[in-house]
DNA sequence: TCAAAAGTGTTTAGTATACACCCATGT
DNA sequence: ACATGGGTGTATACTAAACACTTTTGA
């Protein structure tokens, strides 16, 4: 894959980068690879635009690769341009670590010339139901992984803080948008939404208080009821409407 | 200049789309440039990214073009990025109306295959202060001038939807960051925050309510009185802290 | 029958809205 | 003095927070 990239009709120094945000065991994951060379390196998972690909359709190209999902929530949310944004450092590392790369790209560098450009990325974020993602990994990534928000790998280039702002604009959507429920499983108890909503404002809110608030807002369905064999009440199972 | 694009070290198929937004006679303003070609060619002020400039910055310098204002306030919005976003039609109809291009670009149309491609356009909105704006043209306007919003006239591509966009991010964006002081010249009485609060929203707010919800934000300070001459109590002058 | 957790109700506090009143200004 | 519009206070309605009470479940 990486010989042929500078002759991919994509789009040059633009790029579309994916933070995959999961949920599972009241933590809230991103999707992290380890990409396939020698050495420690880790990144959110990226890709190129064709010229005949609208920049969401990329996003989604690179999203289904690792996730397997067809139709996840996606949504841009920032794009980061500085002229210093180059991957020249981390080349030089990799090819430092990786020195049959030099010779496999005889051709006049042409991929390391591709890649040391700067290049502009446009961030988007994705929720997935971590229930459904059968994760896969494209040629570039060696293996691929969810991580605890709190124990992200170091990452190559700036995205430790793609991963920050993604975060920032999940939460301040969240309000407006109701787009939390595509982190769950179709079905779910009031419980599983606060857990998450306290895991992604990491706060916590009063009980009967939230679950007035989300039964008010009567986007819920009730469905029946989840018997858990614990001691105690069964709570009901929901349904997100339409 | 047009002759010089190609070669200028500009990213190639990524430019730079400003929705510069303005403030007067309680009309929210654009302002649009007439392209400097024969027909009648609207168009948001644009550019392109040098390799050596960040993305903003590039926005600033096509802001400071057209409007002489180096701190202007500045925002990035979206990313409109479809597939079929290209120039293609306009360009032919440009052509088609300004047949000298085509004898200029004898270097095997080296503008033409410049601009015909598909472009990914990142939009950015401009709060200007109307009275401090120099209206400056760059090389590519034949003029350049105000628009009230509700009264834009008919512009390429998709300028018009990326205008509303604009809008609809500054009205999403006013709650939390107050940033529409940046539309109101230095001082200014609490009648004009509310006049443009009223335009920007399209809707009317109660006068006392409006006075004490802005007071309360804490952000404006008591300058004077402004006498107008007219028969009525002189309203406060009031300045935006910090 | 008891503990645990879900579901619902009730009280309180805070904020937003509607509206009334007083104040300053120039004719 | 008075018409005009600015500034402030007050009563009401709405919403959010705190907390208490009831219900259900399995041991």
């Amino acid at each position: 894959m990486y010989e042929r990239l500078p002759e991919q009709n994509y789009i040059q120094q633009l790029s579309v980068d994916c933070v995959i945000f999961g949920y599972q065991d009241r933590q809230l994951k991103v999707l992290v690879s380890k990409l396939n060379f020698a050495g420690d390196f880790y990144g959110l998972p990226s890709g190129f635009i064709y010229q005949e690909e609208d920049i969401d359709q990329a996003a989604h190209r690179v999203l289904q690769y690792r996730t397997g999902i067809a139709d996840i929530y996606l949504q841009q949310f920032h794009v980061f341009g500085k002229a210093a944004r180059k991957n020249q450092e981390f080349l030089d590392q990799l090819i430092a670590l990786n020195p049959d790369l030099e010779r496999k790209d005889q051709d006049d560098h042409a991929i390391y010339r591709w890649f040391a450009r700067r290049f502009v990325s446009i961030g988007f974020y994705a929720l997935a139901d971590m229930t459904k993602v059968k994760l896969g990994k494209s040629e570039i990534d060696e293996s691929i992984r969810w991580y605890d928000i709190t124990e992200l790998p170091p990452m190559i280039l700036d995205h430790r803080e793609i991963t920050e702002c993604a975060l920032e604009a999940l939460r301040h959507d969240l309000d407006q948008k109701l787009n939390a429920f595509n982190l769950l499983p179709d079905t779910f108890t009031i419980k599983d939404v606060q857990k998450l909503y306290e895991t992604i404002f990491d706060r916590t809110f009063v009980r009967s208080n939230f679950q007035k608030k989300i039964l008010d807002l009567n986007v819920l369905e009730r469905i029946g009821k989840k018997f858990t064999g614990a001691a105690n009440k069964a709570p009901y199972l929901y349904r997100f409407k339409q």
